[in-house]
This record gives structure tokens, C-alpha cells and sequence, in this order.
DNA sequence: CTCAACCTACCTACTAGTAGGTATTGATCA
DNA sequence: TGATCAATACCTACTAGTAGGTAGGTTGAG
């Protein structure tokens, strides 16, 4: 087992552990028990838990923009890619027992490192720009019938949404209070 | 100091710190610096954590929704009503520092009580039944000439909206997230 | 005399983090 | 070819501090 496989692994026990119980809702002890490995040696590769807590934000950032970007690439349209965005915030969910990961910082949010923090911030700015290059689009392509007055606006909207939905299905278990709240914005989408 | 005094004072208290910080953010002991009693004195009026934290949610839905009743009531019109509510959502911020309760709640959900867990559920759908009945009238009221399709949707949605904008504003304790978040569905009450 | 409201002193369990040792690997060099 | 060296990736054993919670005593007002 390599280095890398172990950090891999630890990281990914680590992003779960954070999204379905927050930062302060799990310890090194538990992750020792899931990955298998002796506490201790957590700090070998992540020697404090700031240090983990920021790695795996810096990787979920990357990784959630750059599937953001295969979908602004593949869809066949400016609604289709909005509405895959709702999928993914949704698929995200787990069976309501997972959150998108700045969700689950956001209430802890003074505890964690200031380069966390920042992270947090850019990462969403981040998604609400791919979210307003969306709406841009389908406000373009719709020509002047249309319900968009400011794809800015309507970005900060769809994000809110989109993760307070997230809340709402988390708080009772149950994906479908996702769809419940999402139900309005897809409709919107499809016409 | 009566014993009422106190445990005002100490759900006052815990209220604050889940709010700012998670469930999992503080301690007994922070709240006896807070409240300057003894750590071990909060356990006669709270025999366990859970105990007060269930406390808290419940004093937290019956004083939301009646002042939720009052809005209703006071307000001079259906869409004044609903704009007085995202206002009382974005007030709930605290310069950015704070978030609704059940907000907090919701990212350790997994840990607390059953009871409490429930408590979260029905307030979150009698909220939400507060706001479907807001935006039923609206449709009255406005006749057929109306962006509102499904009140029930509608009601979802918004809950959705002002929980989501509250984490934005609080992930940079700034206030001013929520404002950009909510602005679209303000646009759209005062037509 | 009682009892609510608080106290001091303590417990066990667990937290993040440290110190120092060890097995394995792969490169270097006489 | 085989000895040596250094680095990686882990280990056991420990620390100081904090968590929630308990036992039992004190105080002061009705």
C-alpha cells in the first residue's frame, strides 16, 4: 500500500465522515477504525486536522467545478446543463444521510483555518459564475420572452436553493423534500 | 437569581452558541463561563446535553411561528407578508455570525435525540405550510395574471431559498450573500 | 424542616497531538 | 555482489486537555 493510496483513502473516509456529520462530528480515532490504520499515523500525513479539513476541500472544489465543466460541455442545451446542476446537487444527497461539503463547513465555519474559510468562499463564487454563464445562456437563446431579468441574481438564487433543498431533505432523511423544493426551478427550466 | 432566570439565561446561551457554532461547537463549560455558574450546575436544570438542546428547538418553533402568526396578521398585504418573512430570515443572521436553528441542527442531525430530530421535521413543515398558505392568497389576489403555478412548490422552494441564502452569507459573514440570493424572489413580490 | 438551586470535587472516556522506535524499500558505492 | 544509507510509512506508548456526567455537600428562602 502506497502513500498515496492510504492518503486517498483517509481523505475519503474523512470528506464522508464531514458530510454527514460536520467537521466536529468525527475524530481521528473514527477514521482509524474505518481506514484500518493506527491513529497516530493519521499525522503522518495530515498532521493536524486543519490540515486534513483543508486538503479535502481544496480537492472537492476541483473536482466538483471540473464535472461542473464536462456538464456545461456535454449538454445538448443551456436549460439541459441548469438542470443536470440540480442532478448533481441532488445526487449529492446520498440518500439523505450526505450533504454537499461547504454545506457541512459552513455551520462550523469559525473553527476552521482561515485558508479553509477562503476556499469555502471561492469555491461557491466559483458556482454561481458557471451558474450565471447558465442563465446568460438560456436568457440569449430565449431571446426576450423570458423570465430571467438577472442571470447574477438568478445564480445566487439557484445555488441558495439548490443547498438549502439539500437541508431540507437532509433534516428529515429523505431526498424527496429535495425534489419538493427543486420542483418550481425545473419547471421554470423546462418552458 | 430564580431558577426560571437561569435556565432562560442558559438556553439563551446554548441557543447563541448552536447557532454561531453547531451543536458539536461548544460545551457545558463554555456556557458556565457564559452564564457564570458552575459547569456541573447546568446538569441540575439540563440533566444531559440532549435535554437542551431539545429544549432550545422547542422554545425556537413555538416563538418562529408566533411570530410568523403576527406577520400574517399585521401585514397589509400577502406579498408584504412574504417579504416581511425573508426579512426575518436575513435579520436571523446576525451581521453573518449566526444562522436559524434548525439550520445548525441540521449538519449533526444524526446525533441528537429522536425527539428532537422530529421536532426539527414539524417545524420545517409547518413553516413551509405558513408560507404555501402566503403564497395562495397571492394567487387570490392577483387573479390569473401570476408567476405562481404551485403554491406548494412555491412554499418549498422559498424555504429552500432563505435557509440556502443564509449559509452563503454566513460561509463569508457577510450579509449581503443573502441579500444577492434573495433578491430575484423579492423582485418577483413586489410585481 | 424542606427543598430548590447551587457548590466542590471527582470520574471515565475521549480528544488532538507527540516521542520515539521499526520494517520495508530503493539508491549508492566499495 | 553485498554493505550501507536514507526516506517512507507505519507502529506502540504516551501526553495534556477537555468532554459529558455524577456524588454528595452547602446555602438560603418559605
Amino acid at each position: 500500500m502506497t502513500q498515496a493510496d492510504t492518503r486517498t483513502r483517509l481523505m475519503d473516509a474523512a470528506e464522508r465522515q464531514v458530510r454527514q456529520k460536520g467537521a466536529d462530528g468525527f475524530s481521528y480515532s473514527d477514521l482509524s477504525t474505518e481506514v484500518g490504520i493506527q491513529k497516530a499515523s493519521i499525522h503522518y500525513h495530515f498532521p493536524a486536522k486543519s490540515d486534513l479539513l483543508s486538503a479535502i476541500m481544496a480537492r472537492y472544489a476541483q473536482d466538483v467545478l471540473t464535472t461542473l465543466e464536462e456538464f456545461a460541455a456535454e449538454a445538448p442545451s443551456p436549460p439541459m446543463a441548469l438542470s443536470t446542476f440540480v442532478g448533481f446537487y441532488r445526487q449529492a444527497l446520498q440518500d439523505g444521510h450526505s450533504l454537499c461539503l461547504c454545506v457541512a463547513f459552513t455551520v462550523g465555519r469559525d473553527a476552521l483555518s482561515p485558508d479553509t474559510q477562503k476556499e469555502i468562499c471561492q469555491f461557491r463564487k466559483a458556482v454561481q459564475q458557471w451558474l450565471q454563464r447558465g442563465f446568460e445562456k438560456l436568457q440569449i437563446q430565449a431571446g426576450g420572452a423570458c423570465w430571467i431579468t438577472d442571470p447574477r441574481a438568478e445564480a445566487a438564487a439557484t445555488l441558495a436553493l439548490v443547498e438549502g433543498a439539500q437541508l431540507a431533505a437532509r433534516s428529515a432523511a429523505n431526498p424527496a423534500l429535495f425534489d419538493a423544493a427543486t420542483a418550481s426551478l425545473l419547471t421554470r427550466l423546462r418552458d
